[in-house]
DNA sequence: TTGTAAGCGTTATCAA
DNA sequence: TTGATAACGCTTACAA
């Protein structure tokens, strides 16, 4: 039951633990055939490292930076507190976590936070930030120079599925079908609010949106995306006149991130209604707006894990490991009243 | 941004870092006046175990066993694929799974395999069983004799919040929300199937389901649980019959946690229909089911994160640890075609 | 290219 | 009631 450890691999391969050392840890300055020996054991033997004991040896510790948008609401706000959260929950692992604000429109300014990291005092950063030229290259140099780079909830496509965050495609077409089997026997056209459609993210969900909604409503209709550009003037003014010119409404749906500011629009303008209202994220205001039936149904993803799983691909890819499967898929909820 | 270390306890309180080891473990034979400055220097020093080295020192292992009916179907297949899942997962931190089949109606024998139970072998023991007086007792015992209990998925009033599962009554009520919502205009009633309403978890989830058809669908009326009591000639009968009796079903509701064997009957008997369908549990079939149409949608708890949450709450008890808040609340999680 | 020996932060076994 | 001292499994100077 005991496993085996770089003693047993020592003795088995005739070497000291120092040349085990090496081995395990890849450094040069082996002989290959000593290499092979020590391989041998080790396939031999059964040999797993224990990870904690290196990491005692090494005084190893981990600093994770997460680089948000200064810009946000309440999702931000929600995210953030996991990020405290998360560093109580890993301060065990000798973990730590910080938060850094960044400008998500000014790609110069971020690329230019992400080259004055250093090596020394971090050892990896989560980013929530659009894909631009700047920030790709950044991210680039950021891994050359051995710190650990994630897209996180914002995707970026160079780095395929290294990322956190939840399927768009996958979230805007259970909106879509949430507003359709809702809707049932009413057909009728959908209002669709962004904040802009900019984002990869965004033109995701509306992807899946529109998909689901042609392949398997047809009595309903999706309107052309309203942006608010995050003002708030502008967002009164377009939801305004899409209300007036849309007379045949059945649905509605918010697909950013922070659903309070077009929401509060929308509920002053129209009040109470029997109009099916889909958004993104739990936040204190969706959850009140569920709760009091002014919301019909949340797509979210769970910002604690959202936080956990970042860390823990952080931390394996520092570690030289892969990140274990299944834990770190975020799932799309859906959160209705009964299910808050 | 180095954390103090027991050394610098020991210097800071005047004594040798033996001493500072019996406080910090609680053990006895140490001067009242001496456990006081120590615990000073503790709080003035903001001092944080280094678990892991501590584990290393007491070359530390958890072997904890999952105790499962040996009766069940693909639901059980896939909290076992999750177990040998997680017995990777934690094997870094020095963590091994078993499970060990036990006879869920036989309370004598759960309490015999439970008793058997050796603390130098087991650090602790999931059990999914339904309560008895044997098992409560046995359990009792057992956490005596220092191995750590956690009831799994099945709850057991005697432990409060102590276990590990969702809430049963919302996982009930979305259940009757999802149909109620799902068939909007249309009125009748409602078909609900489950093994037995022996269990608290069957109870639950019935007076869930009741208590939202109740208060928001009243053109609906949810009809008596059948029991299967796992025999398909039994389902069979009773399912045919609930369909010649009743005219105006609407939709359909599988309780229990196997949806297959009741599911199988009633696709077999009505073929497609458009009866509103909802079962509980991700399996294989419900998935397939929810695919093809033949599901409407699915009530499910994460069998990864039952099976990781169960883990990490039994390594805090043995570490005498409370367990991180927010995570290991077990969602209700609401599964359509779309977020498949 | 390899080995020796000290050290990481804790616990355990003695002896005092 | 306390304190030395040696582990635990691995890394890391420094020496050979």
């Amino acid at each position: 039951m005991l496993r085996p450890t770089t003693k047993d691999l020592a003795k088995e391969a005739g070497v000291s633990r120092a040349t085990v050392d090496r081995v395990l840890n890849g450094r040069d300055g082996v002989k290959e055939k000593t290499v092979t020996r020590v391989n041998e054991a080790i396939a031999k033997l059964g040999f797993v490292r224990n990870i904690q004991a290196a990491n005692l040896a090494k005084s190893q510790k981990y600093r994770f930076v997460f680089a948000l948008p200064r810009s946000g609401d309440q999702f931000k706000d929600e995210i953030i507190r996991h990020i405290e959260e998360a560093g109580a929950t890993f301060a065990e692992d000798l973990v730590w976590c910080d938060v850094h604000q960044i400008d998500e429109n000014d790609p110069h300014s971020i690329a230019a936070f992400l080259t004055s990291l250093d090596p020394k005092t971090t050892s990896g950063v989560a980013i929530m930030a659009p894909e631009t030229p700047q920030v790709r290259d950044a991210i680039y140099r950021l891994e050359q120079r051995g710190v650990a780079a994630l897209p996180f909830i914002s995707d970026q496509t160079t780095m395929k599925d290294h990322w956190v965050g939840m399927n768009n495609h996958s979230a805007g077409a259970t909106a879509a079908n949430l507003i359709g089997r809702f809707s049932n026997c009413a057909g009728g056209s959908i209002m669709i609010i962004a904040e802009s459609m900019q984002s990869r993210d965004s033109l995701e969900r509306r992807l899946g949106f529109d998909a689901e909604i042609n392949e398997n409503f047809p009595n309903l209709r999706a309107l052309p995306s309203l942006e608010t550009y995050g003002n708030p003037d502008r967002a009164q003014d377009i939801i305004e006149s899409a209300f007036r010119n849309n007379s045949d409404l059945v649905g509605l749906y918010v697909l950013s991130s922070e659903a309070r500011p077009p929401l509060s629009v929308v509920q002053e303008l129209i009040g109470t209604t029997d109009l099916i209202k889909i958004a993104h994220e739990r936040t204190p205001f969706t959850e009140s707006a569920l709760k009091s039936g002014n919301l019909d149904g949340i797509i979210a993803q769970n910002p604690g894990h959202l936080v956990r799983s970042a860390v823990r691909k952080l931390k394996a890819n520092v570690d030289g490991r892969q990140a274990k499967g299944s834990q770190e898929r975020i799932r799309v909820e859906v959160i209705l009243r009964t299910n808050l």
